[in-house]
DNA sequence: AAAATATATGTATATATTCGGTTTTAATCA
DNA sequence: TGATTAAAACCGAATATATACATATATTTT
């Protein structure tokens, strides 16, 4: 039934919180292993899941990816547009992982400087 | 993540198929087992689910076990209103299964009679 | 071309979920 | 009370999913 697989790709906390963090912008893999404190093969594994059911897509400049949310596929099913704008503010660890980007944003580091940075320490 | 876990609860086909078939009127397990051609060990299990998820509810009268959509999560939770409302008439196995929900109404056979009678072979 | 970096993927392992069958519990009925 | 029935709980087996680590691929930079 695609209706579940649609579901069963929302169904996990790190594909939750990556899409509650690529709805405030779109964001490289090393970005999102980064704010979440993952590793690359996880985040990259979960990418690929939401990437699978059509709920995110990339593009691809220099030598990142770029993940950014598929708009089409929240407007063919409203449902998960509902469930991102709301009940990702109520859950503690999307406040926390938005602190967190914000608090990237703020730094100025670029993407390559973030993992090196004790910006999260 | 107490969200991941109702989305969980979600994620599998035999609880859509139930779900789309208590939104239309409350049924007893039996009744379910029948209509859905699942073994009873299987609805039991899958109604617990959503039990536990608070997805849905149920009364006992007699012997039987009345199982009903639980509204006040609905309101608490407006993605799956709209889930319910507006993906599951999409799919083809909800709309079998409303069908055979149909002709058990029309059948005029009690719950008890419904195992027995020959309705869906 | 070589080194460095970002991302994806193969693999083995751990964990979670689902399953049908059986047993248990609770209610009805004769 | 004993038999019957509905539903839940339990059991081991099968399947699916998630994980970390190592490796492969692709791009950039020097």
């Amino acid at each position: 039934m695609e209706l579940v697989d649609l579901i069963k790709a929302l169904a996990h906390e790190n594909r939750i919180r990556i899409l509650n963090l690529l709805r405030q912008q779109e964001l490289c893999v090393c970005e999102l292993e980064s704010i979440m404190g993952v590793n690359q093969s996880n985040a990259s594994r979960h990418l690929n899941k939401l990437g699978q059911a059509k709920i995110i897509k990339y593009e691809k400049r220099a030598q990142w990816v770029y993940y950014q949310i598929n708009e089409s596929t929240l407007e063919k099913y409203p449902f998960i547009k509902e469930l991102i704008e709301r009940e990702f503010d109520k859950v503690r660890e999307c406040q926390e992982d938005k602190e967190r980007l914000l608090k990237y944003q703020e730094s100025g580091l670029s993407c390559e400087e973030l993992a090196e940075s004790d910006l999260f320490a």
